[in-house]
RNA sequence: UGCUCUGUAACUCAAUGGUAGAGUCCGCUCUUGAUAAGGGCGUGGUUGUGGGGUCAGUACCCACCAGAGCAACCA
C-alpha cells in the first residue's frame, strides 16, 4: 500500500494543545513588563477619545481575596473591550492607605501612640506598612493580567493626594456644608476613642438592670393628664428601665410612646407610672401586687416634670417613636450625651447635651458624687445612692448583647463628643444630591432607588475621627467663641501646600503660629482626622481632576453593591457638595462571590477559594474565564466544580483556536487570501455565523454583559466551527491540492474567524489571545492584539446570495434528520464512520429546492459517500419517512471500495493503474490540476 | 426586625403572556488525518414553595421559604 499521508495537507502548529498556564502567564507578563505594553497602549491611543474608568480604591491591608479579584479583572474585560472599540482607557489603579484597620496593625507591632512611639513616628510605621501592603497587593493585582499604570497608582497617602484631599474639604467648607456639632459615638474608653461601626462587636455581656423611680413633681398635674383626681394613695413615680446605671447622672428626660397606654398602679404604699402592657411584668420582677387606678395616653404626659433621682433638678416626660413595649417599662431613661436615640429626640425637646464622663472613662467634676469614678466603678455606686435615696424599685442582672470594642474586647460607652459634620440639610445638600441621581445611569438599574433611599434617609456625615493615621482637618477654631478663622479659606490653601509637600505630618507638627502669627493664641488647631471615607470619595478631585491622563466626570466606577452605602456615596457627596455634579456617568455594580451552596464565604466557613490558588493550580486566564461567564449583577458562585467546568470551556476555546491555526500553517493572508466574493458559498457562511457572533459579543460588551459574551463564544466554537465548518472542511483541507482555490477558501475563511476570534478573546482571556496572536499567520501584524480593533472584516451574508441562510438552515437541519438516521445504521453496525454510508433523500418544496443547489456536493455537507436528492413524487418503499418533516431518506452502506486516501467509498477506485487505491477525485488531486469545489 | 436583590436541567447561562433552549457534565457510540483532541445520538426541568387575577404564566400580583447585600435595634 502506497503511503498517501504525505500527499495530503494535514494541520500542524507548534501552539501547543496545553495551555501550562500557571507557568506561561508569568512569563508572558514579565515580558509584557519589559516592553511596557501599558505605555505601548496609550501611544497608541492617544488621541482617540477617552474611556475613564476611575478604579475604587481597595484597602491598604492584607491579600487580596477573591471579591478584588473579580473586581478588578471586570475593570480589566471592560478597558480592554473599550480599548478594541476605539477608546483611549487609560487606567490608574489606588489605594487607600490611611485608617484604623492599619493603626491597628501597627499597634500590635508597636503599641498605641503615647507608650512606646509617638504620633509622629506612630504615622511613619503607618505610612511604611501601607506601602508595604500596597506592594503586596499589586504583585496579585498584576498577576491577575490586569493593564494599568502600576508604577504610577495613586495612594490616598501620597503628599499630593493628602494634599488635594484637604482642598477638597476646604471647597466644601467655603461652600457652607461643615458644621460643628456634638454626637454619642461608640467609644472605647481604651482606645481613648470613637470608633466606627465597622470596629464595634456585639457580645453578650451580663448588665446590672434597674428599675427606678422618678418622683412626679406635681400630682395635680398628673391628675389633669388623668383626667380625673387619682385616687390611691402614697408617692406618685414615673418608672424608667436601665442596662447602664452610669448613664443616669446625664439623664434629661424619659420618652414615653404618645400611642401607647399608660397606667398609674398602685402598690404597697405608692403609685406609678408604667406602660399598660408592660406593667404586670415590672410588677412581677419587683415581687409587688397591685392594681391599675387610673390610665391615660402616653402623649397626654408630654411636658410632665420629674424629679431627677439623686440631682437636684427637674426632667419632663417626652414623646418618642422608638419607645417600645418589648423590655423595661415603657418609659425610657433619656440620656441625649450618652444615646443616639436620645441624641435625636434629645434635639427635639432642645434638651441639654450633658456628657459628664471623660475620654478616658472617669466622670468629671461636674457629676458632684461620682466624680473621679470610672464608669464601671460608678455603676454600683449608682445603684447603691438610688437604694439610699429608695429610688430603687428593682435590681436584676442581665445578660444581653451588647457592643464592644473589637480590638479591645471591652464594653464601649455612647458618649457625645465635638464632632465635624457635612450637613445634609442645612443648606440643601440632600436635595442637590437626589437631583444628582437622575444625571447617572445605575447598572442594574435598581441601584438608583437603592442609593436614593440611602440619601434620602442619610443622616449628617460625621468626617471627623479621633485618630492618628489620617488627614487632618486643617480648621483654626477660636478658643472663645468656636467660630472658624475669618481666612479659613486661604489657610485650607496653606496648609495644602504645605501637606503637597511633606504629607499630613506638615500639619500635626505644625506651629500655629506660623499660619496664625500673632493670633495664634487665640485659636486652637484642630487635630482631629478625617472619616477615611473621605479620602476615597474625593480622588474624583485629588485623581481624576489632578491626572492629566483622566477626565472628570468619568464614564464608569464600577465596585461590588456594598458600595452603594461606601464608595459611591461618599464620591457623590463630596462631588455635589465641592461642585454641584455627580463625578461618574455610570456606576456599575456586581454581586459577592459565595461557594456552592450560594453561601458567603469566610475564613471561618472555610469556604474561601484564593484567587492566588487558582492561578497556581489553573492560571488566571481560567479565573478570568471564570469572571467571564458569570453573571456578576447577582451572587458569583464559584466551587472546585465550577471551576473545572471552566477549565473544560477554556480547553475547548483553546483547541478550536488551535485547529484553526493548525490549517492555516501554509497560508500566508498577504498572497493566499481570496475575496469574500470568490469564497466558496460555505465558508462565505462560516465567515457570516462569525459576523453574527461578533454583533453579539460586541453588544454584549456595551451592555457589560459578559456572561453572555461567554456563552455565546463557546455556542460558536462548538456549533457553528465544531459541529459543522470545521467537521466539515476538513475533507477540503485535507485533501484538495494545497494550493488550490477550493483549500485556500477554506483557509481564507479560517484566517477570517481567527482573526476576529483572538480579538474576541483579548479582552478575556487575555494570555491565550496575546500567545495566539503570535502564532496567527502575517507579516505586518501589530505587536500584541491589543494594539488593533476588533475585527473588521467579517461580512454578514447578503440576501443575493447564491445559498441563503435560510437555504443553509433546511441544509443544516437535514443533516440533523440525517445524523440521526445514520446513528442507526451504526448501531446495526452497517456503518463506522458517516463516510461509509450512501444516502438517497426525497422530499419536495423549498426543501428540495435549498438541497439541490449545492448539486453532488451535498455528499460533503451531510459527509457521506454519496447524497442524491430526488423528488418526494419518487419515494420507494424502503424509504424512511421522518415524522413531521418533508423528508424520507434511504440510507444504506456504500457497496463500493473505501480511497485510503480520502476515505470516500467510491465505485471509481481501482480505474488509475497507477494508483489502484485511489478514487479520480484524489487522483486529480495528486497527479492532475486539483478537483473544483463550488460550494463546499 | 426592616428595605433591596436573587432563586430556570447535575453546572453556567438563554428565552417568551401561548406546548421551556444552548453549552458543559453524564450515558451510549463513531473516529487513530484536531487524538491528554474531534464528531454523532441520547438521558435530564410540574422554571424555589403556595395562592391570585388571565382563555393562557416560568414571565404579572400576593404570601411564604432559602441565599445575598444594606440598614436598624440592643434604654
Amino acid at each position: 500500500m502506497t503511503d498517501y499521508k504525505k500527499t495530503l495537507n494535514l494541520p500542524s502548529t507548534k501552539f501547543p494543545m496545553r495551555g501550562n498556564l500557571a507557568q506561561k502567564e508569568p512569563e508572558m507578563l514579565k515580558a509584557w513588563e519589559q516592553a511596557d505594553l501599558y505605555g505601548l497602549l496609550r501611544e497608541h491611543c492617544a488621541g482617540r477619545p477617552k474611556f475613564i474608568l476611575h478604579d475604587g480604591p481597595p484597602y491598604a491591608n492584607g491579600n487580596i481575596h477573591i471579591g478584588h479579584a473579580v473586581n478588578k479583572i471586570l475593570k480589566d474585560i471592560i478597558l480592554k473591550g473599550k480599548t478594541l472599540s476605539g477608546f483611549d482607557t487609560p487606567y490608574i489603579p489606588g489605594w487607600d492607605c490611611h485608617g484604623l484597620p492599619i493603626e491597628l496593625k501597627v499597634e500590635a507591632k508597636v503599641g498605641k501612640v503615647g507608650t512606646k512611639v509617638d504620633a509622629v513616628k506612630f504615622r511613619e510605621i503607618c505610612r511604611k506598612y501601607a506601602k508595604s501592603q500596597v506592594e503586596l497587593q499589586k504583585k496579585d493585582f498584576k498577576r491577575l493580567g490586569v493593564l494599568g499604570d502600576w508604577d504610577k497608582p495613586y495612594l490616598t497617602m501620597d503628599f499630593q493626594t493628602e494634599g488635594d484631599t484637604v482642598r477638597s474639604l476646604g471647597k466644601i467648607v467655603e461652600n457652607g456644608y461643615l458644621r460643628k456639632g456634638e454626637k454619642p459615638v461608640h467609644w472605647c474608653v481604651d482606645c481613648g476613642s470613637a470608633l466606627a461601626e465597622a470596629e464595634v462587636e456585639y457580645e453578650d455581656k451580663t448588665s446590672s438592670s434597674i428599675d427606678v423611680r422618678f418622683s412626679v413633681v406635681d400630682e395635680d398635674d398628673l391628675a389633669k393628664r388623668m383626667g380625673a383626681d387619682l385616687t390611691g394613695e402614697g408617692a406618685v413615680s414615673v418608672v424608667i428601665w436601665t442596662t447602664t446605671p452610669w448613664t443616669l447622672p446625664a439623664n434629661q428626660a424619659i420618652a414615653v410612646h404618645a400611642e401607647l397606654d399608660y397606667v398609674l398602679v398602685q402598690v404597697e404604699g405608692e403609685r406609678l407610672v408604667l406602660a399598660e402592657a408592660l406593667y404586670e411584668s415590672v410588677l412581677e420582677r419587683a415581687e409587688l401586687t397591685g392594681k391599675v387606678l387610673q390610665r391615660c395616653k402616653g402623649a397626654d404626659l408630654e411636658h410632665l416634670q420629674c424629679q431627677h433621682p439623686f440631682y437636684d433638678r427637674q426632667v419632663p416626660v417626652i414623646l418618642g417613636e422608638h419607645v417600645t413595649t418589648d423590655a423595661g417599662t415603657g418609659c425610657v431613661h433619656t440620656a441625649p450625651g450618652h444615646g443616639q436615640e436620645d441624641f435625636v429626640v434629645g434635639k427635639q425637646y432642645g434638651l441639654e447635651v450633658d456628657n459628664p464622663v471623660g475620654g478616658d472613662g472617669y466622670f468629671l467634676e461636674r457629676a458632684e458624687i461620682f466624680a473621679g469614678e470610672s464608669v464601671d466603678e460608678a455603676n454600683p455606686h449608682v445603684i447603691e445612692v438610688l437604694k439610699e435615696q429608695g429610688k430603687l424599685l428593682c435590681y436584676q442582672p442581665l445578660e444581653h448583647s451588647y457592643p464592644h470594642c473589637w480590638r479591645h474586647n471591652r464594653p464601649l460607652i455612647f458618649r457625645a463628643t465635638p464632632q465635624w459634620f457635612i450637613s445634609m440639610d442645612e443648606t440643601g445638600l440632600r436635595q442637590q444630591l437626589l437631583d444628582s441621581l437622575d444625571g447617572v445611569k445605575w447598572l442594574p438599574d435598581w441601584g438608583q432607588s437603592r442609593i436614593q433611599s440611602m440619601i434620602e434617609n442619610s443622616p449628617d456625615w460625621c468626617v471627623s475621627r479621633q485618630r492618628t493615621w489620617g488627614v487632618p482637618i486643617t480648621l483654626f477654631v477660636h478658643k472663645e467663641t468656636g467660630e472658624l478663622h475669618p481666612q479659613t479659606n486661604a489657610l485650607f490653601e496653606k496648609a495644602a501646600l504645605l501637606i503637597d509637600k511633606k504629607g499630613v505630618e506638615a500639619w500635626f507638627s505644625l506651629d500655629k503660629a506660623d499660619l496664625l502669627g500673632d493670633e495664634a493664641d487665640s485659636y486652637d488647631k484642630v487635630m482631629d482626622t478625617l472619616d477615611v471615607w473621605f479620602d476615597s470619595g474625593v480622588t474624583h478631585a485629588s485623581v481624576v481632576d489632578r491626572r492629566e491622563a483622566l477626565n472628570l466626570p468619568a464614564d464608569l466606577y464600577l465596585e461590588g453593591s456594598d458600595q452603594h452605602r461606601g464608595w459611591f456615596q461618599s464620591s457623590l457627596k463630596t462631588a455635589v457638595a465641592m461642585r454641584g455634579k455627580a463625578p461618574y456617568k455610570t456606576v456599575l455594580t456586581h454581586g459577592f462571590t459565595v461557594d456552592a451552596k450560594g453561601e458567603k464565604m469566610s475564613k471561618s466557613k472555610g469556604n474561601t477559594i484564593l484567587p492566588q490558588s487558582i492561578n497556581k493550580k489553573f492560571g488566571t486566564d481560567i479565573l478570568r474565564l471564570w469572571a467571564t461567564s458569570c453573571d456578576y449583577s447577582r451572587e458569583m458562585t464559584i466551587s472546585d466544580e465550577i471551576i473545572k467546568r471552566i477549565a473544560d470551556g477554556y480547553r475547548r476555546i483553546r483547541n478550536t483556536s488551535r485547529f484553526l491555526l493548525s490549517n492555516l500553517n501554509d497560508f500566508d493572508p498577504a498572497k493566499d487570501c481570496v475575496p469574500m466574493s470568490n469564497l466558496l458559498p460555505l465558508d462565505r457562511w462560516a465567515v457570516a455565523q462569525a459576523a453574527k457572533t461578533q454583533d453579539i459579543i460586541l453588544k454584549s460588551h456595551d451592555n457589560y454583559q459578559f456572561h453572555l459574551v461567554y456563552q455565546e463564544l463557546l455556542r460558536f466554537c462548538s456549533i457553528d466551527l465544531g459541529s459543522l465548518f470545521l467537521d466539515i472542511t476538513k475533507d477540503r483541507q485535507y485533501t484538495c491540492k494545497g494550493d488550490s482555490l477550493a483549500r485556500r477558501s477554506a483557509q481564507t475563511a479560517t484566517y477570517h474567524i481567527l482573526s476576529a476570534m483572538i480579538r474576541w478573546l483579548a479582552p478575556i482571556t487575555s494570555f491565550t489571545a496575546e500567545e495566539l496572536w503570535k502564532h496567527l499567520p502575517g507579516d505586518d501584524k501589530a505587536d500584541y492584539v491589543l494594539l488593533t480593533a476588533w475585527y473588521d472584516q467579517l461580512q454578514p451574508l447578503d440576501s443575493e446570495a447564491e445559498i441563503t441562510e435560510s437555504d443553509w438552515q433546511q441544509i443544516f437541519h437535514t443533516r440533523e434528520l440525517v445524523s440521526k438516521q445514520l446513528e442507526v445504521l451504526r448501531i446495526a453496525e452497517e456503518i463506522g464512520s458517516s463516510l461509509d454510508a450512501e444516502l438517497t433523500l426525497y422530499c419536495d418544496g423549498d426543501l428540495f429546492t435549498s438541497l439541490i443547489k449545492l448539486g453532488n456536493e451535498l455528499r460533503f455537507i451531510l459527509m457521506t459517500s454519496s447524497a442524491k436528492v430526488v423528488a418526494l413524487t419518487d419515494v420507494p418503499d424502503n424509504a424512511i419517512t421522518i415524522e413531521g418533516e418533508n423528508l424520507s431518506i434511504v440510507a444504506q452502506s456504500s457497496e463500493h471500495e473505501k480511497c485510503v486516501r480520502c476515505w470516500h467509498h467510491s465505485e471509481t477506485i481501482g480505474n488509475n493503474a497507477d494508483h489502484p487505491e485511489l478514487c479520480d477525485r484524489c487522483i486529480e488531486n495528486v497527479e492532475g490540476d486539483g478537483e473544483v469545489r463550488q460550494y463546499a
